[in-house]
DNA sequence: TACAACAGTGCAACAATGTTGCAAAATAAT
DNA sequence: ATTATTTTGCAACATTGTTGCACTGTTGTA
C-alpha cells in the first residue's frame, strides 16, 4: 500500500526521501503557495537549508510544483495540476496574491486569455499575477 | 534651459543629482527594462551599491519607474508612462520577457485584459507577463 | 553669491538568500 | 544482503539587499 505522497514522487521518477515526502505534504496541507522561506520555517531545523534548495528545484524540474512570478523579490512555489509533466508545464491559471495576508492562490478556474503580441513576438508562456485583497481578509 | 532628465526628475519633487541623472539616462536610452545588476554594470564603480538601491526605490516611490514581476528572482524596472504619479502608477501594459536575450519589453499598446476573480477577491493590481522570443532573436 | 537647512551619498557592517564541492548516509536495484 | 546510485548535510563561498552614520552636495532664501 503507498500513500498520495510517495506515489506522486514515484510517479515522477524520484526517489522516496524523507525531505521530499515532508515538503510535497507541506504544499498538500496548505493548498497555496509557499515560498522557500516558509517551507524553512514550517520544517525547522529538521532539513538543511540547501536541501530545501534543492528539493524545490527537483519538484519544479520534475513537474510536481511551479513558480509564481511575484514583483517582490520572492519565488513562490505551488503545485501543478496534474497535466504538468516533467520538462512542460501547462499552468494558464491566474495566481492572486493577498496584499493584507501574503497569501498567493492559484485561482484554477480562471484561465489566461490570449494576448495578442506585435510582429516578431512568439509567447512560449503567459503568466497573470492579481493582487490585492482575498476574500479572507475582506469583509 | 533644462534638459529632459533634470526636467523629470524636477517634476516628482526629486532633488537633481549625478546618480539620479545617470540612471534615468540608463532607462531613457535603453528603452527596456533594467535591473538593478544592469544599472550596476553600466555604471561600473561610478556610484555605490547602496545609492542604486535606493535611487531606484525612490524613482518607484515617485512614479518615475515601475517593477516587473519575474519568475526567476530578479526585478526589473521600466519607465512608466506619463500618468505614474507618486504612490499610484498606471502601468496596464502587457511585459514581454525573451527567453533568449533576456530582454524585457514593456507592450504599451497591448493592454492587460480584465479578468473575473471569485466572489470576495478584489484586484487592486494586474500583472501580464509573457515570455518566449522576441523579435531580433527569431529569424 | 553666500549661507543655512535639508536631502542624498559613500562607507562599513550586517542580514538574507542562493550556490558549489565533497564526504557520509540513505535509497534503489540486483 | 550487497553493490551501485542518489540524496543529504556540512562548510565555504557568492550574490543580493538593508541599516546607521558621518560627510557631501543640493536647494531655497536673503
Amino acid at each position: 500500500m503507498h500513500s498520495k505522497i510517495t506515489d506522486t514522487l514515484k510517479k515522477h521518477q524520484l526517489s522516496v526521501t524523507d525531505s521530499r515526502k515532508k515538503i510535497l505534504s507541506f504544499f498538500l496541507q496548505s493548498g497555496n503557495a509557499l515560498a522557500h522561506a516558509d517551507i524553512e520555517h514550517k520544517s525547522g531545523t529538521e532539513f538543511d537549508r540547501v536541501t530545501i534548495y534543492r528539493t524545490l528545484q527537483t519538484f519544479v524540474e520534475k513537474g510536481i510544483i511551479h513558480t509564481i512570478p511575484t514583483a517582490d523579490n520572492s519565488i513562490r512555489y505551488a503545485l501543478c495540476k496534474d497535466e504538468c509533466v516533467e520538462g512542460h508545464h501547462h499552468d494558464d491559471h491566474v495566481h492572486f496574491i493577498c496584499d493584507e495576508c501574503g497569501t498567493t492562490y492559484c485561482l484554477d478556474h480562471v484561465s489566461v486569455p490570449k494576448v495578442k503580441l506585435p510582429k516578431g513576438f512568439k509567447a512560449a508562456q503567459t503568466d497573470l499575477v492579481v493582487s490585492g485583497t482575498c476574500n479572507n481578509c475582506e469583509k
